[in-house]
Order: structure tokens, then sequence, then C-alpha cells
DNA sequence: TCTGGGGTCCTAGGACCC
DNA sequence: TCTGGGGTCCTAGGACCC
């Protein structure tokens, strides 16, 4: 059996740990520059809005209902999802963090089915008592049929938190009532497709023939209907190795000056290299981009293009350049000097960038690294290097210790628009809540 | 004025190999 | 008229997830 075990609302969840007052009360959590709602409370739900709704959108709606707004917190979420995930990782050999908030574990011993949905009980309520994030587990056979029960326990309180998928008539009455596009693995462009096929529940399409399944949404497709129907067919991945890395943001204002690009590019470079290393790897390819906005058309004030606008306009807009590394490496400073090589080869003056970021690719282990006949760099000694700085950075602090280019410009100093950020309660000695008795 | 960030897998088609 | 057979690797694009 696996189980899967679901935060309700985490981001709204992690916020109302520290401000219990928040219960029961409309919250939401926003994207960067506060602006989409990336998490929202039951009772705002209930109110209809929608994931990824803009702020300016749903101005009225905040205040008519006194919604709760947050800046994201992710040092909060991430040391909170830690915290879940020791605990279920003491409950099964087998537990496989899916996202943040969920993840799954699995049981090969011969306990029942009912001995697991009360230890999944208890596994909630240890979780709900021990750092305050509400959960919810679904238990079955496949960890498709997992998802749904997840979302019955989360729906329904009768179940304790906990809702059990264990013989063909629950299978049956619990897909019978499950809509089609709600099912993993079935997202927009396919449960339309599926509804004009005139599929609507997860039980009409578990019903279809598997050549039925393979047909329209090929070997994705196949393994769902597989495992509606209790076939264990879902393979996770075991590595916890990233194939890609990517750190980027969109801007609150326009940056038109390359200093300012360049301190961005460098931060993101830096902190995907910092990543690299951490999971042991090495990369030999990188992205680096730096776009207009997707919602305005780009006219230089003048109202003339000049030649290279033109070329970059024609192209959709724009950086978007490919480096390739021509040794595999993890050197924070040698990713560097790439990055900012391409930047500045096709950095347009004036132009209104609102996005940018790296992307690392090619993705190896660190073990399989190639030494160059004639290497041109000192690796060994860099990598001492880069050791001595990634220790200072660990004991002292994430930046006590960072390359000259990522010193802030003046323009990004003020970049910040988190208005509603919460503290890190739990991983600053100086954001510590006081307690008053 | 204001519109997120970070991932994965699969497939078809082209280029190339002997 | 007729133009091999069996592979690999890479890439772009499309689908999905949280």
């Amino acid at each position: 059996m696996y189980a899967l075990a679901d935060c309700n609302n985490f981001f709204v969840s992690c916020e109302r740990v520290f401000r219990p007052d928040l219960e029961g009360k409309p919250v939401v959590v926003l994207s960067g520059n506060d602006g989409c709602v990336i998490a929202r409370s039951n009772e705002v739900k209930a109110l209809g809005v929608k994931m990824g709704a803009p702020l300016f959108k749903i101005r009225d709606l905040v205040k008519q209902h006194n919604i709760v707004c947050f800046s994201s917190n992710f040092e909060l979420y991430g040391d909170l999802s830690s915290r879940v995930m020791r605990i279920l990782s003491h409950y099964s050999d087998r537990c496989e963090q899916y996202s943040i908030d969920e993840a799954f574990l699995y049981f090969d011993d011969n306990r029942s089915p009912a001995n697991l949905q009360k230890l999944a009980r208890q596994i909630v309520v240890e979780i709900r008592r021990g750092i305050g994030i509400p959960v919810s587990i679904g238990l079955a056979p496949t960890r498709t049929l997992a998802k749904v029960a997840s979302k019955y326990a989360k729906k329904y309180a009768g179940y304790k938190g906990a809702c059990l998928i264990d013989t063909e008539d629950k299978r049956i009455k619990a897909l019978s009532q499950f809509e089609i596009s709600d099912v993993w693995g079935i997202g927009r462009r396919y449960s339309t497709r599926l509804q004009r096929a005139s599929i609507r529940t997860a039980l009409d399409f578990a019903n279809q023939s598997s050549e039925f399944a393979r047909n329209l949404m090929h070997l994705p497709g196949l393994r769902t209907w597989q495992e509606l129907n209790g076939f264990d067919a879902v393979k996770v991945d075991e590595l916890a190795r990233h194939l890609t890395i990517t750190r980027s943001r969109t801007f609150a204002r326009h940056v038109t000056d390359l200093p300012t690009l360049e301190s961005y590019i460098a931060d993101f470079c830096s902190s995907c290299a910092r990543k690299l290393r951490q999971q042991k790897s090495v990369c030999a390819g990188m992205l680096v981009f730096a776009l207009p906005s997707r919602f305005e058309t780009i006219l230089p004030s003048s109202g003339v293009l000049v030649d290279e606008q033109k070329a970059t306009l024609t192209g959709g807009g724009g950086i978007f350049a490919e480096v390739r590394l021509p040794v595999p490496t993890d050197l924070t400073a040698e990713l560097l000097e790439y990055a900012l090589a391409a930047l500045r080869a096709r950095f347009v003056g004036g132009y209104p960038y609102k996005k940018a970021g790296v992307i690392l690719q090619n993705i190896l282990p660190a073990n399989s690294q190639i030494e160059r006949l004639f290497g041109e760099r000192d690796r060994q000694k860099e990598q001492r290097l880069q050791k001595v700085v990634d220790s200072l950075n660990e004991k002292r602090g994430k930046n006590t210790v960072i390359l000259a280019s990522q010193v802030k410009t003046e323009q990004m100093k003020d970049k910040l628009q988190s208005r509603m950020l919460s503290p890190c309660y739990s991983t600053r000695w100086s954001d510590l809540i006081t307690v008053k008795c």
C-alpha cells in the first residue's frame, strides 16, 4: 500500500502556525513582488479566488472580506517542510518526497489496511501537534489512487485525516465521484479532450480500453489508466539529483542598465552553482536569459528602432543565450564568467528587461568530470578556494563571501517588493517569536 | 501601477554512424 | 520499375506536476 501525505493549504498553514489568530480567517500567500496568489486558505477558495489570480484583480474582494495577505516566505516553508518530512520518514523505509508539501510512503509489511489507516491517523495527529501543520493522508495500492484518497480525506472531516481505498467497491465508488480533471497526470489539455469524448469522471476513464488511453495520451496516459485500475505503474525517480537547476526573477520595475542586470545574473548563477555542488554534480551547459514583460508591447521611447533593437525584437525580444562549457564544472567563478560574457555580448541598452534568470543543464555526477589535457585553468586550486568560500558561507550565513560581480547596484537595493513578509520564526535567532506571560 | 518560480517525462524528427 | 537495414544521439515542443 501507498500512503500519500499531503499538507493542507501548505503555505497558508505555515503562516498560521505562528499566527493562530488567523485560524478560520481568509488568508492568501502571494508570489514574488506580491504579484499573484499562490496559496489560499479554504475560506478564500470558497470565495472563488483562483490559483494564480493577480492581486490587483482581486483587490475589492480582499478589502470586502478582510483577506489577510502574506508575501511568500520560502525560508519558513522550507524549514517547516523538512520538519514534516522528518516525521514522515520515521514511519516507512521508503519515503519519497514528491514536492515541498507531499510525500509518498510505501508499506510492504503485512499490516492490515485497517491498521494502516489507524497508523495514518496517528501520523496526522503527530504532525499537527508537533509542528502545527494539518495533513491529509490517502491510502491505496497505487500512487494515483492514493492521491484520489487524499483528496477525499481533505474534503470530508469524517475520515479523520486518512481515507483508505482498499477494496474494489471503494475504488469504484471513489472514482465514480471524482472529476477527470482532478486526476493526477491529467491536466487542462487532456481533460478537454477527454470531456469531448464524454469522459467526465475518473471511472469513465478507467473503464475505457488501455488502447484508448494510450492513443489519446501516449505512455503517461496509459500509466494513469493502469494506476486507476489498481496496477502500480508510475515510476518515481530514485535519483535525488536534479537534471536542471533554475534561478529566475520577475522584476518589480524594468531593468534597463547592464550593471543591474549583471548583478542579478551573478546572484542567480552563484545560487545555481551552490545548489549544484550540494548535490555533488557538475554541469556542461547553461541558459542565460533576460526577457521583456509578457504583457507589454515594447517600443523605445523615441518610437524609432535602431538596427540592433529591431533584431532583438523580431527575435521575440530579449536575450536567450545558450552556453556550452568546455569542461563540466561546478565552480561559481567559472560559470559566472561564461554567463556574464553571454549577457554582455547580447545586452541592448535601454531595452526594458522585466525578467531574467539562469538555468543549468547537462548536469552530471561530479565524479564523472573529465579533465582537459591542456587545461588553461588550475581547477584543483580553484576547487580548494571554492571549498573555503562554501564553508565560510555555511558557518557565517549565505552571502558572507561573494564575488565582486555579485555586489548589488543601487537599483537592485530598492527592488524588494515583499511588503507583507512574515518573520523567519524557525530559522533565524533574530526572528524568534516573543511570548509574554 | 500591478500578472510566480521550479521542476519532470515523452515523442517525433533530423543528423549521424556502420 | 527498381534505391537497405539497423542503430544512436540530440533537440524542440508539448504535456504534466507542485
